[in-house]
Order: C-alpha cells, then structure tokens, then sequence
DNA sequence: TATATTTGTAAGTGATTACTCACTATTTGG
DNA sequence: CCAAATAGTGAGTAATCACTTACAAATATA
C-alpha cells in the first residue's frame, strides 16, 4: 500500500462519515488527499470501490474489539466487557464506526450476520448467570449498547458514565 | 395545497427515505410526482427547502404517536403503550419515520428536545412504579425502543412480537 | 366579463459530477 | 543497467445537477 492511497482512503472515510457518500465528490476526496483525482481511479474502480475498500475492514475492526470479550470465560466479565464497549472505541476509529451505523440504513451493507457470534457469546454468558431466556437478554442488551454506541458516536462520551454504571449495577457484574 | 404539491412531497418522501436526500435528484422527484421540474421550485424555495417542508411535520406526527400515552395515567398502561409503539405505526407513514431515523446523522435535523416530555412521561410512570432510579431507567427503555424501532423500520414486525412479549413481562405489564 | 394572480410547463442555464486519457516520474526485477 | 511495470498528473469528457426564465393555462377576484 503506498502512501497516496492510504492518504486516499483516510480523506475518503473522513468526508463520507461526515457529509455522506453522495454529498462527497472525488474532486473533494482528491483535495483533501493532496493528490490528483485521477489518482483515485487508478487504485479504485470507481468511487463505489473506494466505498468498499473503507468498509472492507470492518470484519478485522469488529474482531480487534471484540477479541479481548471473546477470550473471556468469567460470565459476568463478559457481560462488564460488553457494556464498556462503546466507551473503549479509539477517538481515531470514530469516523469508521460511524460511517458504519450511517450505511446500516443500506441494504448493501447491513450485514447483522457479523454480530452473530458476539450476540452468541453473551446469550451463553446470560444463561451461565441463570437468565430465564438468555438469547432475548442477549438482544435486549444488544439494542441498549447499539443506541449508546451510536448517541456516543454522535455526542461524545461525556456525561455516559452514569448509564453505564446503571448498567452495570442492573446486571449486577 | 394543490394536487400536485401533494404529489411532490410524497414523492421526494419516498425517494429521500429510499436513496437519501444526496442521491435524489429534482428531475427523478418531478417524474415520480409526474410534474414539471420547474413546479418543484415553484412551490419550494429550492431543494433543501422541500426536504424542510417534510421535516416540518415531524412533531405533529411525534404528537399523533405519543397524545394516546400522554393522556394515561395508570403507570402500568404507559409503560405498556411506549413498548407497543414501534408496532403501532402505520405502513403508509414507514418513509416518514425511515427519513427522520436516517437524518438523525445530519446535526441539522437532530433535536433530541422534541422527545423530552414523552420521557418524563415514562420517568415519572418508572417513579410511581417505585423503581430506584426512574430518569435512567427511562433512557434504558427509550435505547430499546429507538433501537426496536430501527429494526422494525428496516426489516418489518416479523418476528419482533416474541421480543415485544419479552419486554412486557420484564417490566411486569 | 375583464383583469390580476396563481399554477403549470418546456427549454434552457452554468456549474459540478464521476470518470478517462495521454503523458511523465518512479520503482522494480532480470 | 535497462526495460517493464507501476504510481502519479492534469487536462480533458459527456452526463447530470439544482435552478431559472419565458411563456401559457387555469383560477380567483372585481
């Protein structure tokens, strides 16, 4: 990967989380870049395959944060783990996780099919501690964490920390 | 309002909240509205401004949502209703509510005030229930139902009802 | 009925769009 | 060290964009 084109795609993911794809133009893509326009089709199809070189990585990015929560065995650590989720994302990942819950409204790239194991982990951490019916925990959790994820994409962190707590106590871990 | 002003907006609604307002050109508005482009401008100052016209109606549709809850006043019942909401809205408004969900990433359309007296509803109906922390366990109820709602939004009542089920007997109504 | 206002159309406008092309600079492999 | 491949540029391209203008039809008001 050369330099330009990892400038490419950093300017790209920047201006489609902040002004959508289609408010984003190529000119737009190649200034903030600091390279020429046809330089985007050179290493990109089209702007639709710069798209998909962005969210390509979601896979590997989904892993990175949940691999520490998939290596846990003590139930309730899991369930602590979960919950601290959204608070743990790297100030330097935010335009990517955003971006992210944006295109969900898009057909092509809502896959909740990625989500399954993790979803999977916590039905099972659930049915440890001795939940009546572990797999709608499961979601219901799930719900709560993906609308504090995203008003925290969207507001910041502050001010979170007493829903979190509040979690933590209701589920007691 | 003329027939085909009418035409116009629900037109752009349903092309806004299927494509996104970037990606909708005037000329595809005035072929589904099957009007002349130039009525569009005619009518609204410019695009932006029939996007304005649609979103202007958000809070007396949020009013038809919520005037049932607000007018109740057993606890029980309120808490019941806010859960079966995401179920309650009709097919013929699905775009509607699709576009304001999609357009809460644009901080323009993003005001979080016009669902503030529905939460002091369900926060004191919580207190009355002699629930510990009722303002929290208010916003804990709203993530499920924003998230719920999203889900419906995108995917349709299908197989939601065991969840919804789930909800009312956690919270014991 | 006469006139003024509103509703509507069709054919434009310049600007911007995603993308291509001809070309040069740089890097790589035998 | 040379040739082939790759990286990069800048000036194009046709198509589409939001929007305007000149004019006609319909409607309201007097």
């Amino acid at each position: 990967m050369t330099d330009k084109k990892e400038k490419i795609l950093s300017a790209a993911l920047e201006l489609f989380a902040n002004d959508g794809f289609n408010a984003t133009s190529t000119s737009k893509i190649a200034q903030k870049a600091g390279v020429s326009e046809g330089l985007i089709f050179r290493h990109f199809d089209n702007k639709k395959g710069l798209l998909n070189a962005i969210m390509g990585e979601a896979e590997s990015r989904l892993m990175e944060l949940f691999t520490p929560m998939m290596q846990e065995e003590n139930p309730k650590k899991i369930i602590e783990m979960y919950i601290e989720m959204p608070f743990s994302v790297d100030e330097s990942q935010r335009s990517f996780w955003k971006l992210q819950f944006m295109l969900k409204w898009q057909e092509e790239y809502y896959n909740p099919d990625k989500l399954k194991p993790f979803l999977d982990k916590i039905a099972i951490a659930f049915k440890e501690l001795g939940f009546k019916k572990p797999e709608l925990e499961a979601k219901h959790l799930e719900q709560v964490i993906e609308s504090l994820s995203i008003s925290i994409l969207r507001e910041g962190k502050e001010g979170k920390e007493a829903f979190k707590e509040f979690l933590l106590e209701k589920y007691n871990v």
